[in-house]
DNA sequence: ACAAAAAATGTTATCGTACACAAAAAATCC
DNA sequence: GGATTTTTTGTGTACGATAACATTTTTTGT
């Protein structure tokens, strides 16, 4: 228990009122050059940092921090993030925050530009965190924010741009080779196997073809494999999907670069063909067919703590100055039937 | 932003001073029946929670929390958790808490039991958090905290006892579970399967066979398998392994129910035969084995993640009195080689 | 019924920071 | 040099909870 340094510490040693540290530090001016060198001196001779709850504890101080997010209702994937950020909240709701959270359609660039620089208008907004869908228009939006000198956060999908205060992510093609280390445990080596990519255009192109890349680059690593790709939409899913499994025949393991397993699952029933398959994320629908086995292997990189943790990067910046690290990726979980359970808290 | 309710508030609607209001609330007596009524009335009608902010910026009050850890000196296995300690401790040194860890040795119940009472006889300790390693000498402990009203929490190790306030851990049976599954995926149905216990008086022998049953449990649901156990200490490894793995012979797979699976590698090595391995815990040897392919999988509970749990748990009860469930279990964590790393911060 | 003791209740300083305002010191003008 | 403006510095108060202390009310004893 070493004792903390305080303002008034700083002023003692400075030889100065505290309202004049006061001054340096809030850099209000009216500080005469020679008090500001001392009291500049001191402070970092004394390493001081001010204590982040007597802060908040004087009225007036609220940081105001937004989040722009997908709309759970138009996309039910983003349900699971909302509350995430619920949680963060919830933890720090001893502290003056006033966080608000904002949805957009995630079909509609348009809206999410229009959306976003309102929000950046308002006066007292300390922090954006938002999930980069569309990249030219989140691009702009960052260029606004950083103007402002207003912190920026992004998480689910990554933007190439120093200009982010932080990310916190998934990497997508570490991903793509686990899924192919454990098809590869799987299927063993000189099987067949194909690649599906649903609903691209929706989820994000760059996203899919990562997880892609990992993928192949882990198996042409290994023995011969012989892979197909197959690109589609859901509502085009039924007519393509089987023809494509058909002509490819016979195939020995899926990998499904979306979340939507479970779809492939549903169009192979009734086939007599043990398919090994490996999808990602834990919906409902997805942790059914896991558990009935099957689905072999979810791939998971929670978006629930991905929120949780962008979100609270911004607030421990604001509350306590506390850096964080630039990038943050959460870990590649892999679930079965066994150890799904555990990660549904 | 609703407005927070203070001690004012409850102080003006009940229509006394915030000292009796204080008093009340502290239960600190002299207060008559009258103001005690109506006060306890207003308090839970407006659902008054204390700003912890406020009080712990009022000085005195150090939330005094100990730690009881295995030397990690001893065992190097402890290290992690010191780690997650420590980043907890970090992250609330915003709050006037007094957190000292304590270690002791691992082998000596005695002097486990000695230091634990020396500890609980502090006058300010206000909560006490250990691995309950040893169960009589733990209980004891237990028995001593809960007379004296100090809030306790286990984790790692788990004792059946109500008196611990709460216990952060690992669902071990469910791991042995998820391990068998990965072996039936990697070896298919009718393998002949080792299980292998490796210096079982040290770590907690209650734990190894906790997973054993959880790993038999899966497989007894599957096709027949052939299941061998294998139980010795580090010292005999070397004499009784090999010979056993030739009257075994031929194994498919081995399940190593404690860390030590980068033994039953190196004592395998230069055998001809591809075998099928499935351990615990990302040691730096076990992942390099991993690394190398020499273990398939690794399972992984954190602890270092439990040993922050469980501090924070604490501390959040005593500054926040937010209350934790009393038992919180990790993920389990399948780790591959294309994993691993996304798992090492 | 009155003084003294006991009980109940109210008031206020404190923690560390922030900011408004008052006070003092320095600079400017005539 | 004295009055006035400008700059710089110091002081007081608030935030909410706490606890010591001061004050009021009630009870007890004679």
């Amino acid at each position: 228990m070493k004792k903390k340094i305080t303002i008034k510490d700083i002023a003692q040693v400075a030889g100065v009122s505290i309202g004049t540290v006061d001054r340096v530090l809030h850099k209000r001016g009216k500080v005469s050059k020679k008090a500001l060198d001392k009291v500049t001196r001191v402070l970092d001779e004394l390493d001081y940092r001010p204590n982040p709850i007597a802060r908040t504890l004087k009225s007036g101080i609220v940081y105001g921090i937004k989040v722009l997010l997908p709309d759970p209702k138009k996309d039910h994937y983003w349900i699971r993030c909302l509350e995430g950020l619920n949680e963060t909240i919830d933890e720090f709701s001893a502290f003056t925050l006033d966080i608000e959270i904002h949805f957009y359609d995630p079909t509609k660039p348009r809206l999410f530009s229009k959306l976003g620089e309102e929000l950046a208008q308002n006066e007292n907004l300390n922090a954006l965190l938002f999930v980069p869908l569309f990249e030219r228009e989140s691009q702009a939006l960052l260029k606004e924010l950083s103007a402002k000198e207003i912190l920026s956060g992004t998480f689910n999908s990554r933007l190439s741009n120093d200009l982010v205060y932080q990310h916190t992510g998934q990497n997508l093609y570490a991903s793509g080779r686990v899924a192919a280390k454990l098809v590869h445990d799987l299927t063993g080596p000189r099987s067949r196997i194909a690649i599906i990519h649903i609903d691209e255009a929706f989820n994000n192109a760059i996203h899919m073809r990562e997880k892609e890349q990992g993928f192949v680059s882990f198996l042409k690593e290994q023995d011969s494999y012989e892979i197909r790709t197959l690109t589609l939409n859901t509502n085009e899913f039924r007519s393509k999907f089987l023809s494509f499994v058909e002509q490819f025949d016979p195939i020995d393991a899926f990998f499904v670069t979306t979340s939507k397993a479970y779809e492939v699952v549903k169009a192979l029933r009734g086939n007599e063909q043990d398919y090994k398959i490996v999808g990602y994320d834990l919906l409902s629908k997805n942790i059914d067919c896991l558990k009935r086995g099957e689905i072999n292997f979810l791939i998971h990189q929670s978006s629930k703590v991905q929120a949780a943790l962008g979100l609270k990067g911004l607030i421990e910046k604001l509350i306590f100055a506390k850096e964080v690290p630039k990038e943050r990726l959460l870990p590649i979980d892999i679930v079965n039937s066994e150890n799904v359970e555990s990660y549904l808290t």
